[in-house]
DNA sequence: GTGAAAGCGCTAACAG
DNA sequence: CTGTTAGCGCTTTCAC
């Protein structure tokens, strides 16, 4: 492959008119630009990003960690991940954790090693203020925030709320919640806050069920539905803390023979196309993924832009209402 | 950060020795190791891959470009991509062209920047004829083979009889297939060369459905399904090529009060997770993505470590009977 | 067993 | 408006 020294031979120049016309900088006359441009065409130059990261010291890529790459809830957001950074031109290297510490922290040092512009980490098992990424910015997007690091969230209290509320104007009174992972903190563990607090307020009856962390691993929840199912007698609403879980609800009732909406009503949490795809579709809560990612892009890009911004955000979410719920 | 010749300042060597301890090189007594070491982690050294790919002229980066990241298929191709990549320590770069000739024009060009390892390219509006990667290796995964470049294809054509055959083995007498892209060819094509093949041999009336672009790049099919069945009286089978538009034809169904499988045999394609999600749960041609992944990575791999490979490559299918078919 | 020197491809002062 | 020089952080001959 053709180099800045190659080109600048052709047209007759030094490297240093070659960069300045590739970069766009200082004054260059239109005759040389021109030949420079002759000289780069007829190579077929494409500048060696490499060589220019180690200069400029920024390999304007970014590096996300995701627990999963196929969950629908992370393909989803890893798509406007990269739609957002690619607008600023910045690249993504893809990490998958498997939500194991020891593929995270070999992850984030492997973004270190690539001096990354920035991480987004979205998986949790590393205690976070033990990672150190030095001055490359970090994101945590949906895990707990963490002094000196940046910070994402949905408002999972308000979504666990708008869910827990909607299943009991459903006229739901034994209410079963599908929660996280056990053991695993996380800023989705508001979620059954607030679905304990709105019960209590309503004088409900309420059911909690944690995952173990293979179901979450093997994104299977069938298992777990189905007995808690018949342990649990005239469950009559679910609040699943994910469409996934919610769209494996609707399997398990199929194979029992209950009915939703007419048996039991039926909330998830995402918003995630199979919400849409399931008969019947899922009512749920919608993440703004989108403002998501390009918050998280933002962020990072703002450490080299000098821009102000807050560390820590929370953004609200809606509640979709689809036939898991309908009443009538 | 910390550099090699901080290390080397602290541990009372030259920059040389410790890069021979970090790519375990050459004899080194054991006390200039340990010392060494002692240093690396003191300074808690990162080395910076920026400036080894820079020397050793290799990257370990592997470019992937999909039309889709968030599609059901290609995120878990992605996902498993990534797995296949990291067991040989190569980092994946993540490209949406969002199927169009521009974008990935632009992404491929970037990947040549980047001076990644090799490119895998699961996009198709360019002529790859035209695609001229140097010698950067590139497979087209599930594209139509170019000679030159590294091939993989799942056996479409296999498919496209397992799925017809299946229908019609269901009892299926009026068939419609909803196929791919207008104007766009790809091995996809075969399923309906296939189908129109077994079709005929069987006797059986069919008819065939593609979608526009913009249908595929929003992964919104419902109209077109819609349209489709108003216009065609006493379909009885479906053949959609792929599970995400067999999932959007069981809403259109439902909205429509025609019951599946009832009335309608339907048959998907791809294996993936929506498929046992939808009401009924969808039979299906799987796709060996483990293995098409696995397979890609490799032929990258190979260009590198001097193995022997073939260049053009097609895996089997399989059948998966659900209940969309199901006939009692 | 270890070091000195050159070079990977590019950019950034500093001159002129 | 263009060139000279040094350097980004690492590896790789070639010496000793």
């Amino acid at each position: 492959m053709a180099t800045i020294v190659d080109v600048a031979k052709l047209a007759g120049v030094t490297p240093t008119t070659v960069s300045r016309v590739i970069n766009n900088r200082g004054y260059i006359s239109e005759k040389t630009k021109s030949k420079v441009h002759e000289a780069m065409d007829q190579l077929s130059y494409q500048p060696n990003e490499i060589a220019r990261s180690l200069t400029k010291q920024r390999s304007n890529t970014i590096g996300v960690i995701v627990p999963h790459i196929s969950h629908p809830y992370f393909s989803k957001l890893i798509s406007n991940l990269e739609n957002e950074a690619a607008k600023k031109d910045y690249k993504i290297i893809l990490c998958n954790s498997k939500d194991t510490a020891t593929k995270e922290k070999k992850y984030l040092d492997m973004c270190k090693s690539n001096r990354v512009d920035g991480i987004i980490l979205c998986s949790g098992n590393v205690e976070y203020n033990m990672i150190n990424t030095g001055n490359i910015p970090i994101v945590l997007l949906e895990k707990n925030f963490e002094k000196g690091k940046l910070g994402i969230q949905c408002d999972n209290y308000q979504g666990g709320c708008l869910a827990t509320e909607h299943l009991i104007k459903c006229g739901c009174k034994r209410i079963v919640h599908f929660s996280g992972v056990i053991d695993e903190e996380m800023p989705a563990d508001n979620r059954e806050k607030a679905f304990i607090d709105i019960c209590n307020k309503n004088n409900v009856e309420y059911f909690i069920k944690k995952f173990d962390i293979n179901a979450y691993n093997e994104m299977n929840y069938y298992e777990y539905i189905k007995n808690t199912l018949s342990e649990i007698d005239g469950v009559d609403g679910i609040f699943a803390s994910s469409d996934l879980i919610a769209a494996q609800v609707i399997q398990v009732c199929y194979e029992l023979n209950i009915k939703i909406p007419k048996d039991i009503k039926l909330v998830g949490f995402d918003d995630v196309e199979i919400s849409q795809l399931t008969t019947p579709t899922i009512t749920t809560i919608q993440q703004p993924i989108k403002e998501m990612a390009k918050l998280a892009i933002h962020l990072i890009d703002a450490k080299y832009t000098n821009t102000e911004i807050l560390e820590q955000t929370i953004l609200p979410v809606d509640l979709v209402v689809r036939r898991s719920t309908s009443v009538e």
